[in-house]
This record gives C-alpha cells, sequence and structure tokens, in this order.
DNA sequence: AAACTCATAATGTCCATGACAAATAGCGGG
DNA sequence: CCCGCTATTTGTCATGGACATTATGAGTTT
C-alpha cells in the first residue's frame, strides 16, 4: 500500500523535491520510513497531495493548502469545481454507471447515439467536455478506478477520431496546427478541438501531445500555418503553461495567432498575443473573425 | 541553445540525478554553467546522451560508453539498430521524403495505399512496424525534426485507427487488454497489436498508455479478461519493464497470459509466466495456441 | 566447455541541507 | 481603483554522502 517517493513522483505530478521540501516546511506530508530511511507514502497521503495539486492549479497557494486534512481539502476542490458538474444530467449518470459496469459496448452504444443525436459539433463541445470534467472528478473522488478512466478516454477518443477524420478538410483556412505542452499528456481536448475547428472549415494539422515549443516555431514555418492551437488540461501546472505560451509567442511569427484552449487556461493570466478560449464554443466565433481579417488582406495579395 | 537540466531531463529521459552522477564518476557530461553556477548543457551534449541512452537500452553498460565522443557513439548505435532499417525500401525511402515536404495529403495517400495494398495485417506488421524504426533512426540521427516525427505517428495513428474500428469484434476470444507500463508513452504498438490481434478475432480493450499494474488486475477481474498485452518501445528502460512485469505477474491469477511486445522487450531475460514478442507476426500463432489450449477445457464446463 | 556461486565493483536512487531566482502578495502612493 | 515597490513565498538547483541492487568476472563444479 505504502509508495516511495519515486511512485508519488509518477501518481501525482509533484516533484521528489517539492514533497520534501513541503515536508520541511509544512510538516505535510510527513511520510513513514522505511528500514533504510526511505520515504513511504500512504495512500491517503497520495490522494491529499493529488488534491493539492488540483487546488493550487486553481490559484490556491501552497502555504494556505498544504497539510490541511482531507476533508478540508474535499471541501475546498468543491469550490474550484467548474459547475458543469452540478447540473449532472441523466445522460450522464447512465454513461457514469455504464462505465461502472465496463459494458464497453454500451458505452460506446451510448455515445454514438448521442453524437448522431446532437451532431459533431455539439457532441463534443457539449457532452464529452462536460462528461471529461465528471469523470475527472469521480476519479479524483475514488469513485471510479484509473483504468475505468482510461477505458472512458479510449472510447470516446475512438468516436472523435473516427468522426474527425470524416469531416477534415485539407485546404481549409485557416490552418492549424494542434498540439500540446511538454509535460501535458491529455489529448482528448485537441480532439475536440479538431472536430469542432473541421466544421468550421479550418485545415488541422494534428501533432499529438508534447511539441517543444521550437518545433511549433518550425512547423509553422515550413507548413504555412495560421494559428496555433494548444490545449492545458486543468492538471497541468499554470506557471509553464505560462512560460510555454511566452516562449511560444516570442519566438512566433506576430501574425501568426495562438489559440489557448482547456480546463487549465481559467487560471492564466492574459496574454499579448494569446487568446485564451475557455470553451470550444469560442472556436466559432474565432474562425470567423480570422476569416474577415485576414481573407480580404490575402485577396489583396 | 544550451539548455538547464531540467530540459535534460526531458529530452533525453535522464533523470537530473543519473546526469549529475555521472559528470561525478565519468566526467561526463560536462556542461557550462550560468552565472548561478546551474548547468547548462550544450545541444551536442543532449545528442550524445540521447544515443548513450539508446545504448545503455541495448545493454551497454554506463561506464563504458558515458564519455565516449559523438562519433564513437553514432559507429556504436549502427550495430544496435535493428536491421530492419538496411532493408530500407523504395516505399520507406519515398515516405521519408514525403515526411520531409510535410506533404500530409500525400503521406496518408502513401500509407493507406499500402495499407490496401497489403491488407491490415501484412501493412501493420510489416509496413508500420518498419516505418517506425526508420523513422525513429532519422529522428536519433538528426535527420528529421520532432514535429515531423509526431506528424508521422499521428496519420499512421489516424489509420491504424480507423482500420481496426471496422474490425472489431466485440464477442472475440482470446479477451486481451492492452496497455503500456507507466512512463510508456508510445501507443503505436498497442494500436497495431490491436490491429494483428482483432484480425486473428480477439476481442481488444485498449487502455491507452500507462496503467498501473495494481489497475491492470482489477481490469482483468472485472472484465474477463484472458490475456493482457504489453507494449514496450525501445526508449523504456529495461529494468522498469522488467520490473512492472514481474510486478504484475506475481499480482495476476496465473491463468492470465501475459504477452509482452515492442521493441524494448528484445533486452529483457526470460520470465516464467510471461511471453515475449520481439514481433507482431508471433501474435498469430499466439493466439491459435490459446485457442487450442483452452477452447476445449471451457467447453467442458 | 558449460553451469553455477559468490565476492567485488558498478550503478541508480534516495537523503539532508543550503543557496538562490522567480513568482506572488501586500502595501503605499498616485 | 490602478500602478509600482518591497518582502515573502515557493520551486529548482547544487553538493556530498549513504546504500540497495544489479552486473561482472574469477573460481569451482559438473
Amino acid at each position: 500500500m505504502p509508495v516511495p517517493i519515486s511512485a508519488l513522483e509518477r501518481e501525482t505530478g509533484i516533484s521528489k523535491e517539492v514533497a520534501r521540501k513541503w515536508e520541511i516546511r509544512y510538516g505535510f506530508p510527513c511520510p513513514e520510513r522505511d528500514e533504510n530511511g526511505d520515504r513511504l507514502y500512504s495512500a491517503k497521503q497520495v490522494l491529499s497531495l493529488r488534491l493539492i495539486r488540483r487546488l493550487l492549479g486553481a490559484g490556491m497557494r501552497p502555504g494556505k493548502v498544504v497539510g490541511l486534512d482531507l476533508a478540508t481539502l474535499e471541501q475546498l476542490a468543491q469550490n474550484v469545481t467548474p459547475d458543469m458538474v452540478a447540473k449532472s444530467s441523466n445522460f450522464s449518470t447512465r454513461l457514469l454507471e455504464t462505465l461502472a459496469r465496463h459494458d464497453l459496448r454500451q458505452l460506446e452504444y451510448l455515445l454514438r447515439g448521442q453524437l448522431h443525436r446532437q451532431g459533431l459539433s455539439l457532441f463534443a463541445r457539449e457532452t464529452v467536455a462536460r462528461l471529461n470534467v465528471i469523470v475527472g472528478e469521480a476519479w479524483l473522488r475514488g469513485e471510479i478506478r484509473v483504468f475505468e478512466e482510461h477505458l472512458y478516454s479510449e472510447v470516446v477518443r475512438g468516436i472523435l477520431q473516427e468522426a474527425v477524420r470524416t469531416v477534415t478538410e485539407t485546404s481549409g483556412a485557416p490552418r492549424v496546427v494542434l498540439s500540446t505542452a511538454p509535460g501535458e499528456l491529455h489529448t482528448l481536448g485537441l480532439l475536440m478541438a479538431n472536430a469542432v475547428l473541421s466544421l468550421e472549415g479550418a485545415c488541422c494539422i494534428g501533432l499529438g501531445a508534447q511539441t517543444p515549443s521550437i518545433e511549433i516555431v518550425t512547423a509553422v514555418k515550413v507548413c504555412a500555418v495560421d494559428v496555433v492551437g494548444l490545449s492545458f488540461s486543468i492538471a497541468h501546472p499554470a506557471r509553464e503553461s505560462a512560460q510555454y505560451l511566452r516562449d511560444l509567442r516570442s519566438r512566433l511569427d506576430p501574425a501568426v495567432d495562438i489559440w489557448a484552449g482547456g480546463l487549465g487556461v481559467a487560471r492564466l493570466r492574459r496574454m499579448e498575443g494569446v487568446r485564451f478560449m475557455s470553451t470550444l464554443e469560442e472556436i466559432g466565433p474565432a474562425v470567423q473573425t480570422w476569416l474577415k481579417r485576414e481573407i480580404p488582406s490575402r485577396a489583396r495579395t
């Protein structure tokens, strides 16, 4: 049950160094030691640290939350939970139940049905966006297992990817590259953005996760890209996100837009030359604006 | 151009601690320092370290290779390169060229054509397997950019995923869960295995990357799984792979098979109760064997 | 010659402590 | 209420050392 510090780092995303510093500064987490004096963190501590990381992501400071007991942390976590979860619909309840039963076929059937009822764009913007949050929350609260979350992700990924392929436009405008920052592994957001963008007529070039900023710059140059689309999950450290965006903005041709989306952008401060989108709904207008602005100037040339 | 130690860790997969120890023990990498005394690694050092990591993966010892100059390292790397690359075909050359031109449409066209010429199984086993190695090698040698590798991966992923969906069997046998160990992000191998397995009549349950062993165990119990399929890329540390497999084997019902594949398994020692497959070709026979062994005993009950 | 055993060396991970730059908060003046 | 400044908070890096684990290779047995 107890895990060494290396596992803690993997499971919570908190580096060994930080974990040790917190122990010194705030007296938490104060793990048991094995016979060699190595730290052994309890499952409870791991859970707390996950919540803490989440709260830090929401803008709280370590000094204020590191060391609070689990109940208090959960209390606080309530407040930073997007209210999407609150209006948990009939559909999402059914989906969670299906997930808990591991009925893959049914899961796929439910999602696919919803996709066809709503159409791809609404499905991605509404249903999947909400479900992601709900499933993530359920995991954070220990209501579903890690592998169940994986299962959900894979099924949704499959459905979205299939749908996206059928609407892909190779000659559309604007040309958008999509990726995530190093360390950010969550690619569902990219796929959702890809879906919405493609339906708006854009031409999407997916680079998958974790593209270093310098590589984005090269890709932009070489592929004649108009817009760089980045997705930041709530799990990604705000500092790194900001750093990455700053870095990218400074290296990139100012004529190229940067659009940053995902739940992680809510806590970023506004930044010159970067358009934050806290919702996929904003993609449509953004594309329209871009077209209005760019098409005339291109026709001229 | 020079990068701090945290970036080195990200780019090479060598931990900060190890990098510092090597510096003390072998005098390499001996980076510049910035005005605060923090290490700054040159691009050349990063390149060397990537090669070194590769050689270590192939079984060499740090004491022998850490500190050799770049040319020598590349020399050595030649020898550990799978000979798949040697017989680089006309097709792969054309594909690399297309990739270098960033002609996505052409890239997809080429691959798709090959898929239909060969059929999914052969395409996954032969073409994609070879291309992965070739592209990886090209990156290691600095011939293609990171983002180009990403591009390649995404296109192949899309094509494979689409193809896999059309042949998915929800009531097949054996029931196989597919995933990778924590730290292993390469999921193309899973998709390839999924393709071949599905065509052999198996029922595949993909869990995506990085499922902790304990979660696999739960998934196996809950989903009535017969076989656990894991993929290990060449980049994954052999020690961790072995650790993970041992751990998994000890926790899992002995009746459940473990099949480990990917380029990373070549250097693992054989292990009781784990079947290593260095090639996707071995999947077919494995499934056949499994069916012969299990079906009679099931009919009896 | 192959297989095995065991001491020795090689190697990665962890620990403790301290330094310091960057980010943030809180304060006071415009 | 906004802006700029200082004090504090916080993460990252450095050093040096301990230790468990794993591989190596010599010596022994089959």
